[in-house]
DNA sequence: CCAAAAGTGTTGGTGGTACACCCATGC
DNA sequence: GCATGGGTGTACCACCAACACTTTTGG
């Protein structure tokens, strides 16, 4: 009994959201929601499209290892981390007993142009997902419910936005999430009363119309973790990456 | 490399409650939440209290296994069980690596008049836990307030009462799960609202006051799994238990 | 001046809280 | 009849969606 004995082997994946603006069908430039994934390179699921993952090495939290399989993949790092759920299903992965920690991640619209992109991993837009391996097409629904219901009583959208950041465009982030338009005048109410908006006095310059504030999140409100107690707490995995390593492929990989 | 290869092992808890009649500082009957322990028999640990659970088998849903250990601890089988949180800090727990995938079920009051209670395990009210072994008090905390947040925007306050109820009794659920008195004519009319009682037209009569309506839940409201879409579902883990078998203690215990 | 988006004001509906009040039963 | 909770009615307040309206820039 190598390691093939009778014991489920446990996995770290994630799913990660960013912003990117999108060509709309009219012309009109809309942020859209996209995903990277990773290009299987053994079998199971050989040659099909993956979350981001890997095995979970003994003396690393989960956490670490989601944002550190995050980081490998994408060359990014996550401004937001949350702890998703945990699949288990006995014949989620054909041959072996998986059970994958999942986690999903938010990270900054200006981070993504210098993100990872090539044959092995690429960016989606959430409505056009391709065919992926195992249950992760299932794991990214709920992934996407989770944003959308807590994007609407929390206020996590700064974490896919730069430093600064107009009103209209933090409200571009929220209608690309959940897919509706929403009202200009009282999205910004909605946002003023959070007291979480700081306006930086500067204005952007260059559109063709009145020059809109920008504004920026307080800082003493965001890294406060919310009220859940025990876990959360999204410190950033703040481990480091030393060049273009081998990755998770030193023996196998896993979903 | 036999059993303490470079693997982290896999352990599945749940976190129960229940409500009992309990007799209140003043001699009034006033519901409590209560939550069973087990004593645990080997290190790391030894003689505190701690979840039920234990490692989970191979071919086993996780589901299926929180709510057999579930099923071998109290002698219960839980109506409403779902996964909490998964919990796996290196260090957690002394001496091995163990990931523990936590739930958190939900059993009816009459049910535990025949639960199991002995030396090795025992009902603890809510508020007045015993000092318990690893991170397990923080862990009962956090899914205390996920009891509390999900009762106020769902309705599974149910799954803690018989078959049929008076208004009273779920409010009392309510009241002793979010410790504070709730106002009974709008508890009524919140409860009426959202359409998932039904009046039995039967009277519970022996009150030295007006006989309440006895409602029970309509059945078409509750097994509908809430529009969470992937994982949650809570079936009931229809795993058989044949006796007081040995339970998880063929080679070691888990926490 | 005009287009276009920034930003403000106002109104009506909805849901929740507080609280006054009547109803039906046991004793 | 009277104490006790069961059950109903109603006023008020906070929050939110809808939408009319004013402001400020570029061209």
């Amino acid at each position: 009994m190598s390691q093939h004995d009778a014991q489920a082997r446990l996995a770290v994946s994630t799913v990660i959201f960013a912003i990117s603006p999108e060509p709309d069908d009219d012309g009109a430039v809309r942020p859209s929601l996209r995903i990277p994934l990773v290009r299987r390179l053994r079998e199971p699921g050989l040659g099909r499209w993956a979350l981001p993952g890997g095995w979970l090495p003994v003396h690393e939290s989960l956490e670490a290892a989601a944002g550190r399989t995050l980081n490998e993949t994408t060359g990014l790092s996550p401004r937001y981390l949350e702890q998703l759920y945990t699949f288990g299903e006995p014949d989620r992965s054909p041959g072996e007993r998986v059970v994958s920690v999942v986690y999903w991640a938010l990270v900054h619209s200006d981070e993504v142009q210098r993100a990872v992109s090539d044959d092995n991993v690429r960016w989606f837009d959430e409505d056009d997902l391709p065919e992926l391996a195992f249950d992760h097409a299932a794991i990214v629904v709920y992934a996407l419910t989770r944003l959308r219901t807590k994007l609407e009583y929390s206020r996590i959208a700064h974490a896919l936005l730069p430093e600064t950041f107009t009103m209209a465009e933090l409200r571009g982030v929220h209608e690309a999430v959940l897919r509706r338009r929403l009202d200009p005048a009282n999205f910004r109410r909605t946002m003023e009363a959070t007291g979480t908006l700081v306006d930086t006095g500067r204005r952007l310059a260059g559109t063709r119309h009145r020059p809109p504030a920008l504004y920026r999140f307080d800082p003493a409100h965001s890294p406060a973790a919310p009220p859940s107690p025990a876990p959360a707490a999204p410190h950033h995995a703040a481990s480091a990456l030393e060049g273009p390593r081998p990755g998770t492929d030193s023996k196998d990989t896993p979903e």
